[in-house]
DNA sequence: GATAGCGGATAGTGTCACTATCCATCTGAA
DNA sequence: TTCAGATGGATAGTGACACTATCCGCTATC
């Protein structure tokens, strides 16, 4: 397959394949000539994925060299193929963590997940990223949403455990690590657009005569008791705007 | 409070500040002299907003200003707050959304939420963002974790009631606004959070022989298995509480 | 043997979120 | 009263990022 070909295939422009090659995230087709190169399937595959994790995913290309480097190498010992791969998927830090407040909200990240017996290291950017997190909604006073915090565990627990059976069933080291990217990268890209779908869902539920229903008013204490969901509501109004939060005196 | 207090009290730079200003993000402080303006407790929470928006949740300035200024406007009739919030929460597209795989994306995205009977509004971005997922995942040939869609739909549902039911807990309108916002990206930026480290945990329980131990092979047969759907599952077992999930060992 | 495609190299583009200076004016402590 | 330092307003510059555009000399192919 000549680049041409690669590129009709993939759809992604001829200079930007000529970027990705130039960046190493491509490998180099094998030379047939001074001038000319073929690529392979793998090529094809291998561009599909780098515009998976830069599109959907949103990852700087630098991530994505890294990551692909460490699929490529088959026998990298010693190190934790989630780790390595995982560790490139943080979005760099924007937040001011030396202040007090942050590192406080660091040692409660730390404790919840300790409390939970999570094998997680203590240095993991993601406590970094939980902390960044908490710091900032208990700075603007939004500790109503951080007592949403065992909500998010359990569902974090609960998608972990299938998606790394799923990884784990991978034939070989490469394939696991890319299975590890994208299923967490395009798996959470599902989950977020889901998820954004099932609040206006609920939102449009909410009981627009002026007060939540009772056993709404229930749901912050214990989990959810209960959203009614479209099979329980026939005919459920088709996006009624919330009519009582539109008036605000 | 003079804008030195302001950027001492806040640690956003003074240069940043004045930035906001022109970009409107940050409204003028009371003017009290030809070159002195006056600025209230409100604007250095702005600055806070401001920052999480930008710095945890990874908003564009321009969605920023978007949203604060739906937030401001008490009495804009016709919209509804979060649908008006959420349309700013959506990043740009990136991703090839002509072909015909992303086309049959969309209409299994779509005949999701219906299957679902969410009320979600055909255009909704939210189903664009779930079809370049989709569509990205098939073309990797990692229809496997599609295969977990009912994990995610679980998740994304057993989160939103709670979440909602905050929200319209709120006061007034620019409290709700500012609570859809920060609630959906903080919310969502702790739930990554979260979500690795299960992952990272759930990746380290995994029998390095082979298989997996016989609670984890639980969580991946039983739960993968099936995950109730809202609809069919009596309210006893839906939104189950965390509790079941915090004792592992 | 023309013409389209190829690889390799270098330079340019557009966006984004700041950041740096300059200037004239004003404040507040000495 | 004086004057260093802060302030508001305006304009321009920066650095990162992900491409995108050209140019060149060579080559495959019709």
């Amino acid at each position: 397959m000549k680049v041409g070909e690669l590129v009709e295939r993939s759809g992604v422009p001829l200079p930007t394949v000529k970027f990705y090659l130039r960046e190493g995230l491509l490998p180099a087709g094998e030379a047939t000539g001074r001038n000319q190169a073929a690529y392979g399937e793998e090529h094809l595959r291998r561009l599909r994925v780098i515009r998976a994790l830069v599109d959907v995913g949103g990852l700087p290309i630098t991530a994505v060299r890294e990551i692909l480097r460490a699929a490529d190498d088959p026998d990298q010992a010693g190190h934790d193929v989630r780790g390595l791969a995982h560790f490139n998927l943080a979005r760099p830090t924007r937040t001011d963590r030396s202040t007090a407040q942050w590192r406080s909200a660091r040692v409660d990240a730390l404790a919840l997940v300790r409390a939970k017996g999570w094998n997680v290291h203590e240095e993991s950017v993601w406590l970094d990223q939980l902390a960044d997190a908490m710091a900032a909604l208990r700075a603007l006073g939004h500790e109503d949403i951080l007592g949403l915090m065992d909500h998010y565990v359990a569902s974090a627990e609960q998608l972990a455990g299938p998606e790394v059976a799923v990884v784990m069933a991978q034939p070989d080291r490469p394939s696991m690590v890319e299975s590890v990217v994208t299923g967490t990268l395009l798996g959470e890209a599902m989950f977020v657009a889901l998820h954004r779908m099932a609040q206006e869902d609920a939102s449009s539920r909410f009981d627009p005569s002026g007060r939540p229903p009772a056993d709404q008013a229930g749901v912050g204490a214990g989990v959810a008791e209960r959203v009614p969901t479209a099979a329980e509501t026939p005919a459920a109004t088709k996006h009624r705007p919330p009519a009582t939060y539109q008036a605000r005196e």
